[in-house]
RNA sequence: GGAGAGGUGGCUGAGUGGUCGAAAGCAGCGGUUUGCUAAACCGUCGUACUGGCCUAAACCGGUACCGUGGGUUCAAAUCCCACCCUCUCCGCCA
């Protein structure tokens, strides 16, 4: 969401931006309509106050013993005007503040300016694909036939787009969570927190899936609780309506969580494997960080998550999203994308964004510093998505018979040095 | 799920119909004093929307906000109803 103030005296220039990123904001629709609202305003404003200087004198008069009945007749009718006018403020409200939430970020200015993700520009590229002496195999049938990975049963128990892991699948998925937790708490400064796994509509306002996003979340029927999508929903709310201190930013949190998305209008893409998930694990980094330190913040944010792939020799990219591929409340982003043989190609593990104030404003998170008190910067980034880690150490570390090799900071998590089939 | 207590500014906490955007204290900010620190003293100190104002800041007004949403009343932090949340006890449970 955009400070009003700011978004309605420089809505040309805001306009061009959003234009940038695939959004026709109607300039003109948006103008007429705030001017309406705040006629509506001003002339319900201007009456309630007239009302409010009659009740104090109706006040001192009955304290005097005068008889104010046909002030209070009258008075009773200036509130039957409020009322109706109320009606009429409170309809143009909702529909200006509909079409003011609904309405992205405005990306930063180094955000290369595009049409889809064919326009993201490459920052950063890390290790080697390494070349295979015999036929790489993807890792739903490395999976299979090492007993590790079941999706069969997952339909089975649940439904398609859902997976069980056996053994030292299972093993594999709980050490990379327990990796990545650990080297971002122990060595980049980030505190572990664990955060509950659904989240209220109030939450995800606040960090932007809601109100345009709904038909990606699953909703728990008969409450006002969805599963959460990301941790990134969660963690940025542990501190909606609070105000920081100043000194105390930048906060840098991590949580593991499993993760649940509808996927809808994703038909037909990824459908092979686990890369898309109805459920799936993540280790999220969240930052909260001063304005002017946001996007230095959003660069080692970015680079806590390679750190994780390089430690486990995985080569990745780094690409910037152009402006026609980024997510509704992002100013800029990076995705890393890892190698997977079985795709011959890159695919995204991890998002680092900087929201600017975006989703503090939605959410109301605030740092103060002496007297001054303003929104704060927040940043998330994946550090990372756990499944398609999974993915990647068996893809990129299969041998010849099938088996998987540990890579070496793994394997006291795992507790075996390769991945053998399942007896 | 049942019974009781409670939800007031950054924090603690007073306030049971009008003089309450709200006492007091703490924290913050500005100042006096001071070799420095501390203390003391004086002052200041909520947010959003909106008008003055073409734009922005400052300033001066206005409106709204005392968990949320309704209601009663000329007038609601205060009275009534519903809901949410917290705490205590009981039940159930990992």
């Amino acid at each position: 969401m955009h400070d009003l103030g700011w978004f309605r005296s420089n809505l040309d220039a805001a306009a061009a931006k959003l234009a940038s990123r695939g959004f026709a904001l109607d300039v003109n629709a948006f103008r007429s309509l705030d001017t309406e609202r705040r006629a509506a305003v001003t002339e319900a404003e201007q009456l309630k106050a007239s009302r409010n200087t009659e009740t104090a004198e109706i006040g001192k008069l009955r304290q005097q013993k005068v008889d104010t009945t046909e002030r209070q007749q009258k008075v009773r009718e200036m509130g039957e005007r409020i009322g109706a006018l109320d009606e009429k403020v409170k309809e143009l409200d909702e529909k200006f503040r509909a079409q003011l939430t609904g309405i992205p970020n405005v990306p930063h200015e180094s955000v290369p300016v595009g049409k889809s993700e064919a326009d993201n520009v490459e920052v950063r590229r890390w290790g080697t694909p390494r070349e295979f002496d015999f036929p790489a195999k993807p890792h739903w049938d490395l999976g299979a036939e090492l007993g590790i990975l079941d999706l069969e049963r997952a339909a089975k128990v649940t439904g398609a787009r859902f997976a069980v892991y056996w053994d030292l699948g299972a093993k594999l998925e709980r050490a990379l969570i327990n990796f990545m937790l650990d080297v971002h708490t122990r060595e980049h400064g980030y505190t572990e927190v664990l955060p509950p796994f659904m989240i209220n509509s109030a939450s995800l306002f606040g960090t932007g899936q809601l109100p345009k996003f709904k038909e990606d979340l699953f909703a728990i029927e008969g409450t006002d609780y969805f599963l959460a999508p990301t941790a990134e929903v969660p963690v940025t709310n542990l501190y909606r309506d609070e105000t920081l201190d100043s000194d105390s930013l930048p906060v840098k949190l991590c949580a593991y969580t499993p993760c649940f998305r509808s996927e809808a209008g994703s038909y037909g893409r990824d459908v092979r494997g686990i890369i898309r998930q109805h459920q799936f694990q993540k280790v999220e980094l969240v930052k909260f960080a001063r304005p002017e330190q946001s996007f230095d913040e959003l660069e080692k944010l970015t680079a806590d998550a390679q750190d994780i792939l390089e430690r486990l020799g995985l080569p990745y990219r780094t690409v910037v999203l152009s402006t026609g591929d980024m997510g509704f409340s992002s100013a800029k982003t990076y995705d890393i994308e890892v190698w997977l043989p079985g795709q011959n190609g890159y695919k995204e593990i991890s998002s680092c964004s900087n929201f600017e104030a975006f989703q503090a404003r939605r959410a109301n998170i605030r740092a103060r510093s002496g007297k001054k008190s303003e929104y704060l910067h927040t940043l998330n980034g994946s550090g990372l998505a756990v499944g398609r880690t999974w993915v990647a150490i068996v893809e990129n570390y299969q041998q010849k018979d099938g088996t998987v090799v540990v890579p070496e900071v793994l394997r006291p998590y795992v507790g075996a040095d390769v991945i053998t089939p399942r007896k």
